[in-house]
RNA sequence: GCGAACGUAGCUCAGUCGGUAGAGUCCCGGAUUGUGAUUCCGGUUGUCGCGGGUUCGAGCCCCGUCGUUCGCCCCA
C-alpha cells in the first residue's frame, strides 16, 4: 500500500467543511479592511527565501524543500508566505500603487519534525500590507486578525502578545549589549542558549527552560533600549489597541525567527494546542522591500496556522446537514422518475441525494437517516400510478403524499422556513 | 538533528506466565407485505506495521527498520 509521505496529510470529506469556513471568512473579514487576494507560485528561485527569510535562518539552513529543474535552476517549496508576495510587489512595482494590501491562503512546507500542530504540508492564511509606516496600520492589523479569530468564537482562549523589536539604529548597540551581559551570566545558562551567545543572542531571550528565565530575568529588555522612534511607535501602538479595547500582553522576551523583522512583533498564542501554541504571528518588516531591490516601502503582515485553528475548531463546531432531500426509489420506473424528479428540485435550490444503489426500502430509509436529510422521499410502482411520491418528515416521522409536479416548491417552502 | 512512548479488524481498544487472535463500534442481512434512529437475532472483517533472531512454539522476548504520537529544537 503506497501512503502518503511523512508529515503530509490527506484533508478528508469530512473536515474540508470547516477548512471552507475559514477561508470563506478571510475573504469576508478580510474583505471588510480593503485586503484581496493574491496567489503566488507554490515554488520559486531558492535564492528568493535565501533572501528574504535569512540564510542563516534554520529555515533556509535545513527546513527547505530544495531540488534542481531540469534547466539546473535551484528551485524551493515555499516555507512561507512573505517572500513571494514582496517579490511581486517588487516585480510589479506595486510601490506606484500605496497601499497594497493583499492576503494568501495555501500550503507551505517545511522539512521538521512532525508533531501535533506541525506538519511538513501545512496551510497558512496570511496578511500583507504595504505602504502605511505608522502604528495606526499596526493597529488595524491587530484588530483584523483578532476580529478573525473572534468571529470564530476563538477568543477564549487566545492571548496576544506584543513586542518591538526595534530598527536597525538601536537593535545593534542592544545587541552589543545584550551579548555582554550573557557572558557574565554564561555558567548558568543551558547549553543550547550558550551556543547562541553569538550567533543569535535575541533567540536565548526567549528560551523555555526554566533556569534560564530565572537567570534571564534580571537581563536588558529592547523595550528599555529602543529609540525615539521606536519607542514613539510602540507606545502609540498601545495607546490604540487600548482605545480599540484589544486585550494584549507586552512579551519583552518575544522574538522572531525570521530575519526580517524589525520594530512591532506580535503573536497569538492558545493553551491547548501543546508545545506548538501560535496560532498567528506577524510583524513589521520595512527593510524587506528595498533589500530585495524594490523602492523602500515600510510593511507589516501575518500569517495563520489553519492545521491550528482546525484543531482548535474542532472541538466544538459542528456542522449542518448538507442533504435536505433523500430520494428513495424502487423499481425501474421508480429509479427513471426519481432522477428527474430529483433535478426538479434541485432547480428549486435544494440539495437533494437520490439513492443510486438499489436496496430494499428499509435499507434506503436507513441511507436517508444516516444523511441526515430533513425529508426523505419515495418512489415506487404505486406513486407513480397517482404521480405522486410520497414526503416524509424524517424528524417528525409522519409523512403524505404530495403531486409530483407540486413536490419541488412545497420542499423548498418548508426548507426556506427553517427546521 | 536529538530523546521517549506506541503500532492487533474500516474505527476505538483488550489480549494474563510465550501455547494457532477477541470485544465494542461500524457495515450487511433478518424479526410476515414498501418505511430510518431504539431493541432483538445472525453474519463478514486481520500478512498482530515490516524484516531478522531466540524458542518445540512468538501478538507477547531480543535486534533492526518503517510509521505514528509527544517532547527538544524551530516555527504558523
Amino acid at each position: 500500500m503506497i501512503q502518503t509521505v511523512r508529515g503530509v496529510h490527506d484533508i478528508l470529506p469530512v473536515e474540508t467543511p470547516l477548512w471552507q469556513l475559514l477561508e470563506a471568512r478571510a475573504l469576508a473579514i478580510f474583505g471588510q479592511y480593503g485586503f484581496a487576494e493574491i496567489r503566488t507560485p507554490l515554488f520559486e528561485k531558492t535564492e528568493l527565501f535565501a533572501r528574504a527569510v535569512g540564510a542563516a535562518t534554520d529555515i533556509v539552513e535545513k527546513e527547505m524543500y530544495t531540488f534542481a529543474d531540469r534547466g539546473g535552476d535551484s528551485l524551493s517549496l515555499r516555507p512561507e508566505g512573505t517572500a513571494s508576495v514582496v517579490r511581486t510587489f517588487v516585480q510589479q512595482s506595486m510601490h506606484r500603487q500605496l497601499p497594497w494590501k493583499v492576503w494568501y491562503r495555501g500550503p507551505m512546507f517545511r522539512y521538521e519534525r512532525p508533531q501535533k500542530g506541525r506538519q511538513r504540508q501545512f496551510h497558512q492564511i496570511g496578511c500583507e500590507l504595504f505602504g502605511p509606516a505608522g502604528p495606526l496600520a499596526d493597529a488595524e492589523l491587530m484588530a483584523m486578525v483578532m476580529r478573525y479569530l473572534t468571529d470564530l468564537g476563538l477568543q477564549a482562549s487566545l492571548v496576544l502578545e506584543i513586542n518591538s523589536l526595534g530598527c536597525p539604529d538601536c537593535r545593534a548597540p542592544y545587541r552589543d549589549l545584550l551579548i555582554a551581559t550573557l557572558r557574565t551570566l554564561v555558567a548558568h545558562l543551558c547549553e543550547d542558549c550558550q551556543n547562541r551567545i553569538e550567533r543569535n543572542p535575541l533567540r536565548v531571550l526567549d528560551c523555555k527552560r526554566e533556569n534560564c528565565r530565572a537567570t534571564l530575568a534580571n537581563a536588558p529588555s529592547m523595550l528599555d533600549h529602543l529609540c525615539a522612534g521606536c519607542a514613539n511607535h510602540f507606545s502609540s501602538l498601545k495607546t490604540h489597541l487600548n482605545h480599540l479595547g484589544i486585550p494584549y500582553r507586552v512579551n519583552p522576551f518575544m522574538v522572531r525567527g525570521l530575519d526580517y523583522y524589525n520594530r512591532t512583533a506580535f503573536e497569538v498564542t492558545s493553551t491547548g494546542l501543546g508545545a506548538q501554541n501560535a496560532v498567528a504571528a506577524g510583524g513589521r518588516y520595512d527593510g524587506l522591500v528595498a533589500q530585495m531591490g524594490g523602492t523602500s516601502t515600510p510593511a507589516i503582515g501575518f500569517a495563520m496556522g489553519m492545521e491550528r485553528l482546525v484543531l482548535l475548531l474542532n472541538r466544538e463546531t459542528t456542522l449542518p446537514s448538507s442533504t435536505d432531500v433523500f430520494l428513495a426509489t424502487l423499481g425501474e420506473r421508480g429509479e427513471n422518475a426519481g432522477l428527474l424528479l430529483a433535478e426538479a428540485i434541485r432547480k428549486e435550490g435544494l440539495a437533494v441525494e437520490l439513492n443510486l444503489s438499489g436496496g430494499s426500502l428499509k435499507s434506503q430509509m436507513k441511507r436517508a437517516d444516516r444523511s441526515k436529510a430533513r425529508f426523505a422521499l419515495m418512489l415506487g410502482d404505486t406513486e407513480i400510478e397517482k404521480n405522486v411520491v410520497i414526503v416524509k418528515d424524517m424528524t417528525l416521522g409522519q409523512q403524505q403524499e404530495i403531486r409530483w409536479s407540486e413536490a419541488p416548491v412545497f420542499l423548498a417552502n418548508l426548507c426556506r422556513v427553517g427546521p
